[in-house]
DNA sequence: CTGCATCCGTTACGATACTG
DNA sequence: CAGTATCGTAACGGATGCAG
């Protein structure tokens, strides 16, 4: 069960990119967690169609107008979702998401499911931890 | 090579969580992805023996003193880390990283390693963007 | 050596009001 | 309907100085 990863390996994969390329590569995953992103990716995921602004955003629960908009903006920028404006009134723009983000999913949704399996040690870390003193360990 | 999500599943997982559960779950995600988690995470996999504070702090290169601190109680209190304190002069503080995060790690590294991969899709997806007007299709 | 306290600029996010 | 503009709050993260 303890595959262990091959830092070498690892570390060889992570320098034959640029300097550019690895800072990218940082920038995806952390966009990964911003507060909405993942929510907005799996809400499209699952919809399995184009959504409409306003029903994206009532999917993502809690979501500011603001805020959905510039997530998808840069999902759109990463190739992550595509934005297609109709020139109605009133005026209609469908989100999709992509391929290159489906396959993304699939590799997050194993970190998620671990997650929620695991949670009750989570929780148990959580629930010892205050016995320690943060600081000093110091008598008095 | 489309083995899709299944949502409903996926869910009802979600769903058998308790609110603070699913909060949880949420939190611990995000801080993966916060700016020297990973970093400082992978780091004490790849010595695979504990490491004082200072070292640690040469290998993830660019952290400030408060940063790494600040993630190393947070990673500590989720039980991803051990914090040893010796009581000698001078002081040393030793962190290792725990099985919880090992496991973690595994589930990590192919999302780490596939968006490596495929970054000259990310590359071209942002180089193309530049065309689109991000704010109105109107014509002048 | 470890790491807390403080100052400070930048960014994230929400609420509200307004436009095509 | 789908944003943009503006405002205010809060959190992030670096730099520096100090303490045990």
């Amino acid at each position: 069960m303890k595959k262990s990863i091959d830092w070498a390996e690892a570390n060889a994969a992570c320098e034959a990119l640029t300097e550019q390329q690895d800072s990218l590569t940082r920038d995806i995953v952390t966009r990964l967690a911003e507060k909405w992103t993942l929510w907005a990716l799996a809400e499209l995921a699952e919809a399995d169609a184009p959504l409409r602004f306003s029903r994206l955003m009532e999917r993502v629960e809690g979501v500011s107008q603001k805020s959905l908009t510039k997530v998808l903006r840069q999902l759109e920028r990463d190739g992550l979702v595509t934005r297609a404006v109709f020139a109605e009134v009133p005026p209609r723009v469908e989100y999709a998401i992509t391929d290159l983000a489906l396959e993304m999913l699939e590799l997050v949704h194993p970190l998620w499911q671990w997650t929620t399996v695991n949670i009750a040690k989570f929780e148990a870390a959580h629930a010892t931890y205050d016995h320690e003193v943060p600081a000093r360990v110091k008598r008095a």
